[in-house]
DNA sequence: CTTAGTGTACCGTCTGGACGGTCAAGTCAA
DNA sequence: TTGACTTGACCGTCCAGACGGTACACTAAG
């Protein structure tokens, strides 16, 4: 019952995130990420070695169920053009009116360690590529994805600023723009 | 020769934004700040009482330095339609090719406390609702936003991702959106 | 001119607390 | 019994902030 799917530690990586968004990035500790998970210290140290390798795991954890998610999208929709970015555009939506909490333990990461996100920064990169293979104006695919980086960006940092109305102006022009009824 | 322009003062925020870049946000010591400033700890203390003032400060300065930058841009420009749209990118793309590091102080202060970033979210607001006063397309001044907070926020957190001359690709892109030579 | 007084800027040490990580011991299912 | 899993006490380090200084400029009374 152990490996990277134990129920310990999905609650320790869940209990990493709120933290995270609770206290702030910068003041997550492994004590009060143990007693969130409902876990002793010592228990939560025998799943992640040391803070760099939680840190690490939520990461990682992160961009691959968000590679998961993207791919099971893309495929309902069967490629055309702009499939790619039709396909992100509308898992940022979904995720965003799920009201899903913004994924805080990278902030965490990026606080310990910039160097943290580096598998973000290539998850980013193949993603970019991706939607530029198949786009019909590759400039304006630039642009939409910028536009959802910067939404997501935003509430990342707790800098979302729009209203709801604005939030739906915005995604009814992306969509426009991609070509999505 | 004191009072918020004081020279120490300067180099005690230049300091904070530089560590912050460099150790992680959520490295950033006093210690290291005044080393790093030229400074001992118990003079960054007469500047600065605590901790919590000096990250307020850093967010203070940088919002006002860009309200003031984004002033006279705009002043420069004299509104006619998508002025105020086309003097951020204007400030934005400037800002980037003078390759300013990015205001890395603000992770420091969100990783202490997300709080202290209000004062950007009010700014970013004021800014948004500027723009879209006198965007000829409102949606459209929505999603130009959007692709510029994109591009700052992933410069922020060290998620840049586009080649060089993506960039400009992008920025071409949204010139003409805008209707700027 | 001198001497005492005042305020600004800065220094360096100390302490109490928080935190990352270790470890010996314990639990319990197979 | 074995081995995966968990515990909580403990250690060393780091750090924010307090504090008691120092140095210098300026002022003003004697």
């Amino acid at each position: 019952m152990s490996g990277r799917r134990s129920k310990t530690r999905q609650k320790i990586l869940e209990a990493a995130a709120e933290i995270s968004r609770e206290s702030g990035p910068g003041n997550l500790s492994l004590e009060a990420v143990a007693a969130r998970a409902g876990v002793s210290k010592g228990g939560l140290l025998y799943h992640f070695p040391s803070k760099t390798a939680l840190l690490k795991a939520v990461v990682e954890s992160f961009v691959i169920s968000f590679d998961e998610e993207l791919a099971r999208r893309k495929e309902a929709k069967a490629g055309g053009a702009d499939a790619m970015l039709a396909a992100y555009l509308e898992l940022f939506v979904e995720d965003h009116d799920c009201r899903r909490p913004p994924p805080s333990g990278l902030l965490a990461a990026l606080s310990q360690d910039p160097d943290f996100l580096a598998p973000v920064r290539k998850h980013n990169r193949a993603l970019l590529d991706r939607m530029r293979q198949t786009a019909s104006d590759p400039a304006m695919a630039l642009v939409v994805y910028l536009a959802i980086q910067g939404m997501r960006g935003m509430n990342l940092l707790g800098l979302d600023v729009m209203s709801d109305e604005e939030f739906t102006e915005a995604v009814d022009k992306l969509k426009a723009i991609v070509g999505v009824a």
